[in-house]
DNA sequence: TTAATTCGCGCAAACGTTTTCGTGTTGAAA
DNA sequence: TTTCAACACGAAAACGTTTGCGCGAATTAA
């Protein structure tokens, strides 16, 4: 019923001015003590906070950080988000997130949305589509606005900001190292189209990984799955191509996959062609999410650490905020996150 | 490098005044034909947005809405925040979202943290911790602020405000009707202590569904976990007493979960003690989540649609937020969203 | 020519803060 | 008694908007 209590308010009610009762709360030494009592005192009865809006405009900080992520119902970003609400709050920040749905034209209206004062810095991981247009002028005009960025997991070289990134090439590596130490002759990879970068440096992983195992790297153990598209049918459009992966290269004894889904799928297809994991095909996926703990098999991934990139990510956004006066020539930094190769049951 | 541009600086480039540059920009009558189009071009080529806080302050709307979850890295949850994400921005919110991690502390500190003018209106569902010491103070006191709430999917009876839940005894009668109706005499249930609404009332549910089939419930089929410290050795916990529920209760053929953890773990336990599914224990969770589409077997669950139910949440909110003006004797509406029964392999 | 309109624009208040600078009152020192 | 510092407080500007109102100039009607 009754709206928030102002300092107009309280220096109506207590015959004092608007400055006095501001003063007063801040224990300011100008006032008497009595005063201060006074003001203290009506003010707790009343509950009385200052109003952050109009904070954020005179300080001109809102102490929100706006963060624009492909989609939130997925293991890897929800974990991200953890550790980006984890820090923020801790840090006094709010997170206001935006979801792009891998869609151009919600990424930009979502961050004009969010770039006229509503937050002091972005976090973001870019869009499929974004990714395959290449228009990235949103991102310059943001940051020349003077707005910080900190891009995480998806991100394009060629913009100037910080970023916190996984290093990709070393985690199929590994992956793939641990398949041929394991014995795996003829190791297959189900990866994404090029467009997306995850995909493309986990499959440069994958082919180093082999040449430096004196293997070669064979294009019909290499399925690209075209993933602009998901729908309900998806899963057995995926299933066919792996099945037919499998039928056209019977010997093969070893699957890298860029996700946990191609993995999961993969099992299944194997499966059904009556092989056995891991005894016949051992397989490892990456992304460590709640299926490759809860899989049967369970699922050897290497792991990402989506929870620490948040956590770096925001550290590294609101360290930029907090000294954006120190106008020293901007440096921007590139973290990697290492991986983790995680062991479970679907190899030997 | 350059800030955003003002109305101030406008105005002092085209030596007018402010107010006309801010008509001119809303294309007000009150200013010539002339004057508008110099303006508006000026305001283009500068790429001028009015700020946010500012019109914010004035309106006394921030056109952003808090979200207060117990923790995100949970299907539902991302579930529910895509679809409160989706109306909010359609209508033109920003969504800012609190984790609380189902401590109560938390909870109380990110409400007040937003509640200071940071936002229009609250989505909530409650943490656990909240739940169990009963403590609901904080809900109230925003409420009396005239701040909305709407509360969804924890929700607490008593207090007065919205509220988006899922037919829990509903949803928990249709999977033991189904259990029944396949052929299942002894059916277990494994669920949550009771102050976990949701674990209840699943569990009157199977209850009464038992009764309206004519099987009195027996209390040695009715488990219920202790699910307050989530640790790295829970599963193992939650195994093993699944595993003595088995054993003590050999019969057992027929298993209702309230989540899918429990059912997923229910079927490893069934399994290593040699039990097929579904042929010798049929298995039925709840909440659809990305475990039960990608098990093997995959599971059969009670669908609580939770994109549908954070659109609702969102749409209450929202036009509660608009009409605020019309102060009408405050009527406060439930809305129960329909389960759905999602059959797939983990029974008959 | 005068009076009444209309037009085009600026002033100022308001949203809720914080902070700088003045200013009037008090008490003590000279 | 005069002078000055210390004290306690208020006025006002600023952050960036929107909007009701007033005012001078131009236009029209009488």
């Amino acid at each position: 019923m009754k709206r928030k209590i102002t300092l107009k308010q309280i220096a109506r009610e207590l015959d004092v001015s608007i400055s006095t009762v501001s003063k007063a709360l801040r224990n300011s030494s100008e006032i008497s003590q009595d005063t201060r009592e006074k003001v203290q005192a009506f003010a707790k009865f009343y509950n009385y906070k200052p109003n952050n809006i109009a904070l954020s405009l005179k300080n001109r900080k809102t102490k929100n950080i706006g963060v624009i992520i492909p989609e939130i119902v997925h293991y890897f970003f929800s974990k991200a988000i953890n550790g980006i609400e984890l820090v923020a709050n801790k840090r006094g920040y709010n997170v206001i997130i935006g979801l792009s749905n891998e869609s151009f034209d919600k990424e930009v209206l979502n961050m004009e949305m969010l770039a006229n004062g509503s937050i002091d810095g972005f976090i973001l991981s870019i869009a499929k589509e974004t990714l395959s247009l290449q228009d990235y002028h949103h991102f310059n005009e943001t940051i020349n606005q003077g707005m910080p960025i900190v891009m995480f997991d998806r991100v394009i070289d060629e913009i100037n900001c910080d970023k916190v990134i996984v290093d990709d090439v070393k985690g199929a590596k590994i992956a793939v190292n641990k398949l041929v130490s394991n014995g795996c002759k003829n190791i297959a990879i189900i990866t994404t189209k090029d467009y997306i970068s995850v995909g493309k440096l986990r499959t440069q992983g994958y082919i180093e990984a082999l040449k430096e195992n004196n293997i070669e790297p064979v294009p019909n153990l290499i399925l690209k799955v075209d993933d602009k598209f998901v729908t309900d049918d998806y899963l057995n459009i995926l299933e066919d191509e792996i099945t037919k992966l499998f039928k056209k290269n019977e010997n093969i004894d070893g699957v890298f996959t860029v996700n946990e889904i191609y993995a999961l799928t993969a099992i299944k297809a194997a499966r059904k062609l009556g092989k056995k994991i891991p005894d016949d095909v051992q397989v490892i996926g990456f992304t460590d999410g709640v299926l490759s703990k809860h899989a049967t098999p369970s699922l050897t991934t290497v792991k990402q650490h989506g929870q620490a990139m948040g956590e770096k990510a925001a550290e590294m956004l609101i360290d930029k905020i907090e000294n954006e006066n120190e106008e020293v020539e901007e440096v921007y930094k590139t973290i990697v996150i290492e991986t983790e190769l995680v062991e479970r049951e679907s190899t030997k």
